[in-house]
DNA sequence: GTGAAAGCGCTAACAG
DNA sequence: CTGTTAGCGCTTTCAC
């Protein structure tokens, strides 16, 4: 096969006998072209093969049509759906998504150089660390930024979160109501700021029920790590009445261990919540307690919110908080005295 | 705050006291400038901010940096990991990812349309139906495409595949050995390669055990379909011995509808057996024998070899085909006669 | 090693 | 409604 040159609209145009610039209002949304002349080109393009060149376009226009998005390599288990939903909404408004991960060797400053380099026109930032100097650098460069499950009140960002706040008194207001006494936090990374924000209000809410020093271990956010960690702790300390998980995957890696290697049972023995409502959490055989995320409202919501920056840039910034659905599973030992 | 302009090369030149092109020299690797000349423009160019377009870039040399990774909105649980994975072998070789799904919405024409639009280097399509037309309209728009877990020996394609027919003897092998005598194959939607492969080598591997006219019945690919699949079967047919799932998640949600609804346990009343190795298929509670697909060798394969096709257009087609792990969990019944 | 000049393929005024 | 004319910001010869 030969390798043909890339046909361009001056090619169709010649072709078609027409100017350039006509073949460039036929492929524009919202240009009046005389109908003849938009069959003479439309029929000469299809037959040469000609598309517009999206290169050329946001060059001249100043606008990518793509919007960056950055999520850590961290696996959060929402976070393909999550992806999934943003694509779709983001697609919905003639909008691409380029991908971008953090992790251990991609640092945030890498993944910064390379969203002005790409003149995204906005980013949906996934529960990364980002700290006031990023939003600061973010801001100076023009990019609209929307910070999805992080709060940002402090500083000049869109935000979108899920009300952990309240999805995690529900779970703390559960466990009291059935006479829970001891408790176990397992915790996130000390570097999510999801992780900190959950934990944080567990402790803030045990304590309004009179129980304080509440043991916090921590886990990377997945089910191995979560066994390990319980396991560890587990060792040396007396067993709590129950866990409260960072995340619902977490919550099943504290079952699991508890089950496997302490032979202990849920809820018989031990009580365990969680937190995110994914699938993993509603099999039969673990029915976690839990909150779910209003996943697609959220994603909604950031993608309206960000396009609502790209269109108007100086709109003030603005924080949409989201109650999840508490979840009453199988996870929480039902007794009432 | 001031919407600024944004800075170009020639900004920078004009304040360093250069040309631009010895700008545009610094920023390129591998060209020789002086030191003298780097620092100084290094120097200015940070100071005001400067990066380079990558946008112009793409126009001047034809390449845009950017591969496109096409995704089923079906979600095969394994998806999450094999686009990260993509995404960080990519980011290795200095690719962008840009994220296209197909679902009901946008079918694969208008993805295909935007794909010639944005001038991606190349393709990877995971597990969506290309057809020989599809595959032909890349050739002649000159777009290298790499088929993730679909065979393609008859088109003119790179592919990456997962040995099914190794994968799903072994579990059929398993099967026999324990004896199971009566089989149902809960396959995977019938617009699906990947499905069709399973589901066919499943039958072959049976019948070469003299086992026949298995039945088979449909569902789509998730927890949810496999339940309501299975539960119509039930009521009026006689159960199995085991029931060949499609992939791990509908192995899981055959488990949970037989034990919830049926007061069936699993591996004592009904056998499944899985595909894919995905996390749930590892819990405790489930511990379902699976086959493993190698992910990171099958992106990396993907990544390679589009690569490779990028660089060298007219290297002939390729298919890489790499076994998976057996994995016994607990869900085969071990009798041994 | 450096600068001048010519595009890449398109959009956006502006006349006609 | 149509064609002409400038660029968008960069890379790439080609002289010097």
């Amino acid at each position: 096969m030969v390798k043909q040159k890339r046909v361009t609209s001056y090619d169709v145009a010649r072709e078609a006998g027409v100017s350039q610039s006509a073949v460039s209002r036929v492929f524009r949304p919202g240009f009046s072209v005389s109908k003849k002349t938009r069959e003479k080109v439309l029929k000469t393009a299809n037959a040469m093969g000609y598309r517009p060149n999206a290169i050329a376009r946001m060059l001249i226009t100043q606008q990518s049509g793509m919007v960056a998005v950055i999520i850590s390599s961290r696996a959060n288990e929402n976070y393909p759906e999550v992806l999934s939903q943003l694509n779709k909404n983001l697609s919905e408004k003639n909008k691409k998504v380029l991908l971008f991960t953090l992790d251990d060797s991609a640092g945030l400053d890498d993944v910064m150089e390379q969203i002005w380099t790409f003149q995204v026109d906005g980013v949906i930032a996934l529960a990364a660390h980002f700290d006031h100097t990023n939003l600061e650098q973010f801001a100076n460069h023009n990019v609209p930024v929307v910070l999805y499950n992080r709060h940002a009140p402090e500083a000049n960002a869109n935000s979108v979160c899920c009300n952990h706040d309240k999805g995690i008194k529900q779970l703390v207001d559960k466990l009291i109501e059935t006479k829970h006494k001891s408790f176990l936090i397992l915790s996130g990374p000390e570097d999510s700021d999801v992780a900190n924000e959950r934990r944080e209000v567990a402790i803030d809410k045990l304590k309004y029920y009179g129980i304080a020093d509440v043991p916090v271990i921590y886990g990377d956010y997945n089910y191995h790590d979560a066994r390990h960690s319980f396991s560890q702790w587990a060792k040396d300390n007396p067993l709590p009445d129950a866990v409260i998980a960072a995340n619902d995957i977490m919550a099943i890696g504290v079952i699991d261990e508890a089950r496997e290697n302490l032979n202990l049972s849920t809820p018989e023995d031990l009580s365990v919540v969680g937190f995110d409502g994914v699938l993993a959490a509603s099999l039969f055989n673990y029915q976690i307690t839990t909150v779910k995320q209003p996943l697609e409202q959220l994603t909604k919501a950031a993608v309206d919110m960000l396009l609502e920056r790209i269109e108007n840039p100086d709109s003030s910034p603005e924080s949409r908080v989201l109650s999840g659905t508490f979840i009453e599973g199988q996870s929480v030992k039902p007794r009432t005295r």
